[in-house]
DNA sequence: GTCAACTTTTTTGTATACAAGAACGCCGGG
DNA sequence: CCCGGCGTTCTTGTATACAAAAAAGTTGAC
């Protein structure tokens, strides 16, 4: 076998809290998942141990794994890191930037465009990611790229249900033409401030929402 | 036992890895390890994958596992990033910094230029440390705290040296004391520039530290 | 009827056992 | 003398077994 059953099984996992099958709090049984891959307990606390490092599961001694819930909090001042590492992307990007990719990236706003036209915000935020993609690939900092690529993946469920909200995405995409504008300029500081409000109004948003729908949702 | 024994493992391992005990590239060997540590390889491999998650060690399917050797493009990217998150923490640090903070952050300067004067670098680099800790803290972002320290902590040992070239303490005894000024009034863009420069040069200087010692390094 | 202490049961944490693949050495051929 | 094929040995990956701790259920007293 080429790769570790762990590994599959910590990826599969990720998956499921990403999308919401194992929902936040949620007790990870080891006995019914390692049941459930096919695999004995041995891969299976392997794999919770490194998600557990990667900080998307708690385990409690002796009183088993269970999928980290995020507080509002943390999630707030996620989403600012999450802000502030897109503009460093953006700010990088601007200077080291090719022009291929600029190409790619105009071909990922036409796509947003066609799907703001056709109010398909799955297809928008289809787009909106590889947007956000390339930026952070060309950076032309691969470390860079990991860090902001993982945080971006964790806050995943949270950002996507705020395109539903109206006029999100028209404004989103009119964010887009100007982060695309500054790049194309090379101007660090436009990119870098056009970014930021940007990612950072996802946050806003995200809490505009929250604090609608839960009216105390503290722990 | 409060506590898992891969828990402990772990740590001692990081720190193992961190000081240079185990040095990059070192193959980890299940059963000697284990026998070390008096445990059994069960406790010992959920260590070595949570290590693996974070980035410190590399686990080759059937090869075992090896601490991760950083090449030196990805070194230079990681130090880019550092400066990039110290920015993000004197920038906000400047709005939010509490007088308690800045009396702390005076008391760490005032140990570091103690240092200088007794030429000390082993103590600047503890006062130096305080130094950056505080502002970390003072980020009021715990999210950003927490990632923030983890890279700095990952590139201590590749910091630690270079505090012994020449001048190098008063210069950033000097910096610091720009650092603090900005942060004293608030000025969020100085604070921010302050420690680009304070903590960009680093990785500067390490570059010309290895490539003046090591003429061909590359992997 | 409620609460508390005890017992049973489940579940975690660790050790050990076993299977499969990789490193290593050995032997024969060129 | 060097090189390639083969078997041995060592190491990893996984399963299973067992011990200890927590949870759940039960019984008895008040």
């Amino acid at each position: 076998m080429q790769e570790r059953r762990a590994d599959i099984i910590a990826r599969e996992l990720e998956e499921r809290i990403f999308d919401g099958t194992l929902p936040a709090g949620a007790r990870l049984d080891e006995v019914r998942l390692a049941e459930h891959f096919g695999v004995s307990r041995t891969p299976l606390r392997e794999a919770l141990q490194g998600l557990a490092r990667s900080g998307l599961v708690e385990l409690v001694p002796r009183r088993g794994a269970f999928v980290r819930k995020l507080g509002p909090v943390e999630l707030m001042e996620m989403f600012e890191v999450m802000a502030e590492l897109e503009v460093v992307c953006g700010r990088l990007a601007a200077k080291r930037i090719s022009e291929a990719a600029l190409d790619e990236l105009r071909a990922a706003n036409a796509r947003c465009r066609a799907a703001v036209e056709a109010g398909d915000p799955e297809a928008y935020y289809a787009g909106n990611e590889r947007f956000h993609g390339i930026i952070y690939r060309e950076s032309g900092n691969g470390f860079l790229e990991g860090e902001t690529r993982a945080l971006h993946r964790r806050l995943k469920p949270f950002r996507r249900r705020q395109l539903r909200l109206r006029g999100r995405m028209a404004q989103s995409m009119q964010e887009h033409e100007a982060i695309l504008a500054a790049l194309e300029a090379g101007d660090e500081a436009m990119a870098a401030e056009a970014l930021r409000g940007h990612v950072a109004i996802q946050g806003e948003k995200f809490f505009c929402l929250m604090s609608s729908l839960k009216p105390a949702a503290a722990e």
